[in-house]
DNA sequence: ATGGTGGGTAACCCA
C-alpha cells in the first residue's frame, strides 16, 4: 500500500515549512507538487530529505509553472511532455518499482475570458487538454495514476454555484467537455469520486474573498485519476480543507489517495 | 459590473 498527495503550493520555496508539515503530519509517500515556481537546482530538499524523501523528479523555470514529485518510495524519472508547445514545466513523469507510472499536471488556467478569439491563453488551454487526449489516446496507458492540478472543476458538485459559473473559466462547458475528452482517451477513473461520489467537493479556495471559510466559494479543480487496471486498489481520498487555514497558505490544498498495489 | 489578494521578479507577468 502507498498514499499518495497532490498539491499546488503556489511556491515551493515560499512555502517550505507548509510542505514539511504535511510530509510531517500526513506523511504520504509521494507528494506531487505543482506550481513550484522554482528551478529545479533551487528547490529547498534538504527538510524534505531528512524527512525521508530522499527521492525527487521535477521540472521547472524560473518564476511560473513547474511541478516536482517527492517520493518516500524510490522511483526513476519517466520523461515529460511539453503539452501544446509552451515551453512551460507543467509535466513530469515518474515510475515505482512496481512499474507505476505516476504522471503530475499543471494544465494552464487559461486566463480570464472564456474565448480563444479574445484570450490567448483560454485557446493555449484547451490545446493543452487537447494534446493530453491525443497522447493519452496513442500511450493507452496502463497500471497509471495521475494527479495535478488541473484547473478544471468537471461536475457541478464540484463548485460553489454550478449556475453562477457557467462563464466563468474552470467551469465552462468546453473546458469540462475537454477535460472529459482526455479523461476518456486514457480511460481514467476519477478515484476521489469513487470514494466521494456525491456532495460538494473543493480543493482550491480564491484569495480575494474576504473570509474564505464562511464564504466557501471553493471549486475542486485539484484530482487524482487512475487506470481501470489500478482503480479499485484506490481507496481512503481525502481533500484536506484545514491546510487552507494555516498561515500564509496556498489557495489550494492536498488532496489524497491511498492504492493497495 | 467591478475589484478583490497573492506569488514572482524587478516592468509588470501570472494565478
Amino acid at each position: 500500500m502507498f498514499t499518495l498527495a497532490t498539491w499546488n503550493i503556489n511556491s515551493v520555496r515560499l512555502r517550505e515549512t507548509l510542505v514539511a508539515r504535511l510530509l510531517t503530519d500526513e506523511a504520504p509517500d509521494i507528494l506531487c507538487l505543482q506550481e513550484t515556481k522554482s528551478p529545479v537546482e533551487k528547490i529547498p530538499l534538504e527538510a524534505f530529505r531528512a524527512l525521508g524523501y530522499t527521492h525527487f523528479v521535477a521540472r521547472g523555470q524560473k518564476g511560473y509553472n513547474g511541478v516536482a514529485i517527492l517520493s518516500k518510495l524510490p522511483i526513476e524519472d519517466a520523461g515529460d511532455r511539453d503539452y501544446a508547445g509552451l515551453g512551460h514545466a507543467r509535466h513530469v513523469a515518474a515510475r515505482l518499482e512496481n512499474g507505476v507510472t505516476i504522471h503530475n499536471f499543471y494544465v494552464p488556467a487559461g486566463g480570464d475570458i472564456p474565448d480563444r478569439e479574445q484570450n490567448l491563453k483560454f485557446g493555449q488551454k484547451l490545446d493543452f487538454l487537447t494534446e493530453m487526449r491525443d497522447a493519452f489516446h496513442a500511450d493507452n496507458p496502463q497500471k497509471s495514476i495521475m494527479v495535478g492540478d488541473l484547473n478544471i472543476a468537471p461536475r457541478e458538485d464540484d463548485v460553489w454555484s454550478h449556475k453562477q459559473l457557467l462563464k466563468i473559466v474552470s467551469h465552462t462547458p468546453i473546458e469540462v467537455e475537454h477535460l472529459g475528452a482526455a479523461q476518456d482517451a486514457g480511460k481514467w477513473v476519477d478515484i476521489t469520486r469513487q470514494d466521494i461520489p456525491s456532495g460538494l467537493l473543493y480543493s482550491w479556495w480564491s484569495y480575494r474573498a474576504k473570509d474564505w471559510d464562511a464564504a466557501d466559494k471553493g471549486r475542486r479543480l485539484d484530482h487524482i485519476w487512475a487506470t481501470p487496471d489500478i482503480a479499485s486498489a484506490g481507496h481512503n481520498s481525502r481533500i484536506l480543507r484545514p491546510v487552507r487555514g494555516w498561515q500564509q497558505p496556498s489557495d489550494h490544498v492536498p488532496v489524497l489517495a491511498s492504492f493497495d498495489l
